[in-house]
RNA sequence: GGCCCCGUGGUGUAGCCUGGCCUAACACGCCACCCUGUCAAGGUGGAGAUCGUCGGUUCAAAUCCGAUCGGGGUCGCCA
């Protein structure tokens, strides 16, 4: 069966092939007719092709198929400088191994789709097929493999923790409750209290994997299941060896879509952003300080940043910095959960940060508690009973080093990278408030 | 969830404010034919929508009003 595909030839393979029949496999992206000459365009996962077809019964018999029909193509490499790549297909032997049915409800073989991002992603298993929404998800899956590629240089061991649980994790997010043999368990919306718990076994974890979150928030940049990219460290001095770890981390995603992902930041036209060393920090007081400067608003009473005011910030770490990422440090505990290890020179703010990524927040993360005592104190303050939290406390009863970590957010990465301006166009299939299929 | 906006053939739009000439227009796709090299090909012709749904106003409604369903933006919140 292997030979089936290694046998295979791709696209862009055929300028390395001048001269060489070869079979080509994959879809009927364009058939465009000419009187004396036409052209079949074949696409497959890895580029277009170009087939010169002159047998007019050829040209009759492909007419009559529809656009993304699946076909092979056996011919001859030639080099040809009117081709588009340099190189195309003469003498053709086609075979139709799958007739598409009907013509796709957009045009697939135009530079970018013309129709509007609801009409998008209802027709998604056609629209992905397209070579711009490709690109997106090449780079996607070279985040991933960047990310776990560089976590694993610094010694990560990549886990594995459940997604059904048995219990709302952090307070405040809204879960989506499921049955669960009679009892309601939760889909999780974090692997927050199990990385954690791993420090202990692993000292240093990741996780790729999804998170779910039952906010009913409706916005370019909210979907109601994600990826979470996950990293806990133990054995740190402060939030700033997570930060370190972080700028490691996001360098070698950059490096892995510049490496893997070639081809979709040649076809998106993208210049990769630069990671700073350091990537610039500023305090969260210090950041409203800034903002209430420049523009007047009243931030006093603000315990958190807002879409704008991380608009603002972005613009700022570009101009004085020339840097497309910020860290923004020390939020006020009372907006962060309750394993959050405050800051302590500061005690009402954290020991952590957010990374602003051109303007959006991108990833969260900081030093986490890591003292029974101060997680019953923690608990205790926030009216919780820490009996519910027996299991996760079990880890630090039994001793935890000081520790942190982060989660980034992979289809707002993705998106703030290709400049998409709603997560949906960097989701597969996305879940929201109206969308559960397809 | 609050506020704002939108809903016209397969797709994207025009028309709506200033009701009637709309038996609804344009572009792309689709179908037919033409054109020795295209590459978002080009040309000619054709099919395809009773204008989200329900109700109201009016001699007359895609156009005005109400309800309802669907969608978009923004804010809260977050990744």
């Amino acid at each position: 069966m292997i030979s089936h595909l290694t046998g295979r030839v791709w696209t862009d393979d055929l300028s390395d092939r001048v001269g060489e029949r070869v079979e080509l496999k994959g879809w009927l992206h364009r058939l465009r007719r000419l009187a004396g000459v036409s052209f079949l365009i074949l696409r497959d996962a890895r580029g277009t092709a170009q087939v010169v077809v002159q047998d007019p019964e050829l040209v009759e018999r492909l007419a009559r198929l529809q656009n993304e029909s699946v076909i092979g193509v056996a011919g001859v490499v030639v080099a040809e400088p009117q081709a588009p790549g340099g190189v195309e297909i003469h003498d053709p032997a086609v075979t139709v191994i799958s007739e598409a049915d009907e013509a796709p409800p957009f045009d697939l073989y135009r530079p970018v789709i013309k129709a509007q991002l609801p009409t998008i992603l209802d027709n998604a298993p056609v629209a992905l097929r397209h070579p711009r929404r490709r690109a997106y998800f090449a780079i996607q899956a070279a985040s991933m493999a960047g990310f776990r590629s560089g976590l694993h240089d610094l010694g990560f061991t990549e886990i594995q923790t459940p997604k059904i649980v048995g219990s709302a994790t952090e307070s405040g997010a809204t879960t989506f409750a499921l049955d669960y043999f009679g009892k309601t368990a939760y889909l999780a919306q974090s692997p927050q209290f199990y990385k954690q718990v791993m420090v202990g076994v692993f000292e240093r974890v990741y996780e790729v994997g999804p998170v779910f979150r039952a906010e009913p928030h409706d916005t370019a940049r909210h979907i109601n299941e994600y990826v979470s990219l996950d990293a806990e460290v133990g054995f740190i001095e402060n939030e700033y060896t997570v930060m370190a770890v972080l700028t490691d981390t996001i360098a070698s995603m950059l490096a892995a879509v510049e490496r893997d992902a070639a081809g979709a930041l040649a076809l998106l036209g993208l210049e990769l952003p630069k990671v700073p060393q350091p990537i610039p920090d500023v305090h969260f007081l210090d950041a409203q300080a800034m903002i209430t400067a420049a523009t007047g608003e009243d931030l006093s009473n603000e315990p958190d940043l807002s879409p704008a005011n991380e608009r603002w910030l972005g613009e700022w770490a570009k101009r004085e910095h020339g840097s497309d990422f910020l860290f923004v440090r020390g939020f006020p505990m009372s907006k962060r959960p309750f394993y959050t290890h405050p800051d302590p020179e500061r005690p009402g703010f954290a020991a952590g940060f957010d990374l602003l990524f051109r303007g959006m927040e991108l990833v969260t993360g900081g030093q986490r508690l890591h003292r029974y005592q101060d997680y019953v104190d923690a608990l205790v303050g926030r009216g919780e009973d820490p009996e519910n939290y027996a299991a996760y406390l079990m880890a630090f009863k039994h001793g935890m080093p000081p520790h942190g970590g982060f989660a980034i957010g992979l289809e707002r990465w993705v998106a703030q990278l290709v400049d998409a301006p709603n997560v949906r166009e960097t989701t597969l299939f996305p879940r929201d408030l109206n969308r559960l299929s397809p």
